[in-house]
Parts: C-alpha cells; structure tokens; sequence
DNA sequence: AAATAAACCAATTCCACATTGGTCATACAA
DNA sequence: TTGTATGACCAATGTGGAATTGGTTTATTT
C-alpha cells in the first residue's frame, strides 16, 4: 500500500488533496503510461476526503491533461486518447469547404510523391482509370472511377499513413450527398473538365516531375472546389 | 412472405439458385443499404436446396460486390464498408518518415487556417501550452504538452476534418516508441530549438499572419524531422 | 467420386448485470 | 443564507456467458 494513499490526520483543504493528487500522479506516471487510478468513491475513502472534494481537483488535473475520466470507464493517467474517427460521424460534423481544404493539403503532396515512387504498372494503372472515368455512361460510374483515380495516385504514393487519411476523405464524402443530385441517366458531357486535368497529372506523374504533378493535382482541386461552391 | 423465399419444384442446379438469389437482391436493394439476409441455414432451407450449393452461389455475389459476409455478423447487401483506421495497426505498417511527410503536409495547412480562425481564447492556451512545454520537469511531461500544443492548433483552425486527420497522426506516433528512449529524470535543456519555434508559430498566429505562420510550421517540423532522422 | 448432411470452429452479437463518472436533492453546519 | 457533506439516482461503459452465424471439416450416402 502506498503511502500517498494513508488519510490526513488534519481537515485537508482543497489544495492539500490537488497537492497530494500530484504527487501520486507523478509516482504512477513513472510506470506504464495509460495507468488506472481507483474509482473515485474509493480514492475519496483513501484520501479521507468527500467525493465533492477529491472531484474539484481531479477537474483541475484533467483541465491541464494530467489525467483522463470517463463514464463507466475510469480515471486514467495521461491525456484523453483520441476515439477512432468514424466517416459519417465526421461528415455530419463538417462540410464541403472543410473536405477540399483537407484535400488540397494532401493531395498535391500525394501526387508528387507518386512522382518519385510510382511504379510503371500503377501509372499503367492510373491511365487505365482515367480511360473509365472518360468513358462513363453516367455520373454514378464516373464518380466510382474518378475515387478510383485519386485512390490510386494515392497508393502510387507508398505511403501508408497519407493513403490512409486520403481512404478516410472519399468515405467522409461518399456517406453523405453534398451537392445537386446528379441526373440520373445522362452521361459526363464529352469535354469534362476532369479529364484533361487528370491526364496532366498523370503526365507528370509518369515523366517524374514531383513538383509538375503536385500543381497540376492543386489545379484540378481547384476546379472541382469552383464547381462545388457553384459556379459551373 | 415473399414469394422469391418459396422452394421450387423441380431440383434447381447452381445456376438457378444464383439467379432467385439475383432476382431476390434487386427486390431488396429497393429498401434500404445495408439490409440483412437470412442466415445461411435458413436460406438455404427457404429455397430448398443444399446449404454448399447457396454457398457457392453467395461467393459469386460476393465476388461482385453485391453483398458481404461476416462471420457472427451476416450476409448483408452492398459492398463491403471499409473498416474504420485503427492507429495501432497504421504504425505497425508505416515509419516514421511517412508520418513526418503526412505532417508536413497537414499541419502548416492547419497552423495558416488558425492565423485566420483561432479565438483569443485559443491563442491564449496555445501560449499557456508552450510555457508549460519550457517548465516541463522530464522529456515524457514536455512530449505530452508538445502533443497538446500541436493538438490545439488544429483544433483552432476550426477544420473537423483536418483535426481528426492530425488527431489519428498523434494517436499512431503515440502508439510506437520511436527514435532512443529518452533519458530519464533528464530535464529538457533551458534552450531547447522548440521553444522558440513554438513561439514563432504562434506570434504569427496572433498577429493573424497565416502564410507566416505556415512557414513557422514548416520550420519547425523540419528541424524535428532532422533531429528525427538523426541529426542532433 | 460427388453430393449431402451433420458436426465443429471461431468471430461476433446479444443480453443481463456490475461498475463508474456525472448530477441532483436533501440534510446539516457555519 | 451559504456552503458542504451525504446519499441516491442517471447514463455510459465494461464484463461475462449464452446464442448466433459464416467458414471448415468429417462422415455418410448416392
């Protein structure tokens, strides 16, 4: 038994229980991290403080991101770890504006990375995808090839953690429908505006000039970006 | 009862059974995503052939994408939902290097938007953060306060988005110990390179400078990319 | 051999119940 | 009146066992 744990013999005020919270804390913090302190009743019992009290300064430590409380989970030392993002969760909670500001920070660098990594059967690959989206009989077929496309610069990129931001994105944007619906059964128009600018990023690409390809993937952003706040 | 669910007369071969299981999809497609099907033994039993023979018909659905099968869980309609990102698993398949370039990416992008969307509030904790990353007592305490400052800037760039991406970031670094172990009981030395680039990143941030202080970041992300790599 | 039936396996769900942080109302004391 | 202690209650979460379900193997039948 520790001895942080023994009851004071004095009324303890509430700085002599933050006092002896910290202390405690730093011992605890010594071993694994994402350690468990005993639930409040108990803790307060230890302590020889009310609940109330012991309550006020666990508000404070948790205010400085000394430690961590759930319901029916616990007290846990060290920052609040972050809950696994969930896709439509996320797009309830943002919009459109917010997803292209996201995209046009990591898609260019996706694209000059694949630049510089891409293999001939990925860029092989990409033309292939780009032929699709061009020969698409409606909007539903050119959107999957289109995703399809930016999916696959992204694995071009070899990059585990940036293709798995890039996956995450398309789900945020695939679980809601942002924009005028698509009329149903009309096709792309011949000259899409998509489709030379993804021929000019995979020309760079497949030339390996990073820098080419990370511009010319911001200016197909940002003509998708101009369609999507409204100007056609 | 649907009458797609009754047995037939004459004993159906494999091709057969695709086709009722087919035209059974496309009735219920109509409703909602997501549906469920009855479990293998009873569908079986419901179109009166052998549960093998219903199986291999499913796999070809499932090939198709039409519907996907779980273990305890069901058959059900549509493609298969991509299973949400899971930090540990991220960093067990990546380095550190591709999250240092998946940083630099995100967070200059993220420190130019909070020049232009962080409260008063805001930029008063980010300056208590990095006070408290200069006074911290050992290497752990300044990490968590360092991780806290990066964390608050995303959040006062007031992008959902961006701040579940930097978020799932800190969770993968955090789930690896990456680099030496450092020494402990040791104090971070009184001048240490962060301390001053955190200031700059957030004069900037203040004075509502964003191409400063995205360049800020980038500065400072890069000398921990050094340090990082193994440049001290 | 090939198809069928049944048993078995492992992943998952489901449900009831205990645990736990958060909140509120009442009693009590200064 | 004000503030604190006490206890009850609430909602979210964890826990453990039983039931469910797709996947696999084995034995039986044709």
């Amino acid at each position: 038994m520790n001895s942080s744990f023994q009851g004071a013999d004095s009324a303890p005020d509430s700085d002599d229980v933050l006092d002896r919270l910290r202390a405690l804390l730093s011992e605890l913090e010594q071993g694994d991290a994402d350690k468990r302190l005993p639930n409040e009743r108990e803790l307060a019992l230890r302590l020889g403080v009310t609940r109330a009290r012991l309550r006020k300064s666990l508000l404070v430590l948790e205010d400085e991101g000394r430690l961590w409380r759930g319901v029916g989970r616990g007290t846990f030392i060290g920052p609040k770890p972050s809950e696994r993002p969930d896709a439509a969760l996320l797009a309830s909670k943002t919009n459109p504006v917010q997803v292209m500001r996201a995209r046009m920070a990591i898609e260019p660098e996706l694209a000059g990375l694949a630049a510089v990594n891409a293999t001939d059967d990925e860029i092989a690959q990409l033309k292939e995808l780009s032929r699709r989206c061009k020969f698409a009989s409606n909007w539903r077929e050119y959107e999957v090839y289109d995703a399809l496309f930016h999916h696959e610069i992204a694995v071009s990129a070899h990059n585990t953690i940036l293709l798995a931001l890039t996956d995450l994105l398309t789900q945020v944007r695939r679980s809601v429908t942002w924009g005028r619906p698509r009329p149903e059964g009309v096709r792309p128009p011949e000259v899409h505006h998509s489709f030379v600018e993804h021929d000019n990023i995979i020309d760079a690409i497949s030339h390996r000039e990073p820098i080419k390809a990370a511009n010319a993937m911001r200016r197909h952003l940002q003509t998708v970006e101009d369609r999507l706040v409204g100007r056609d």
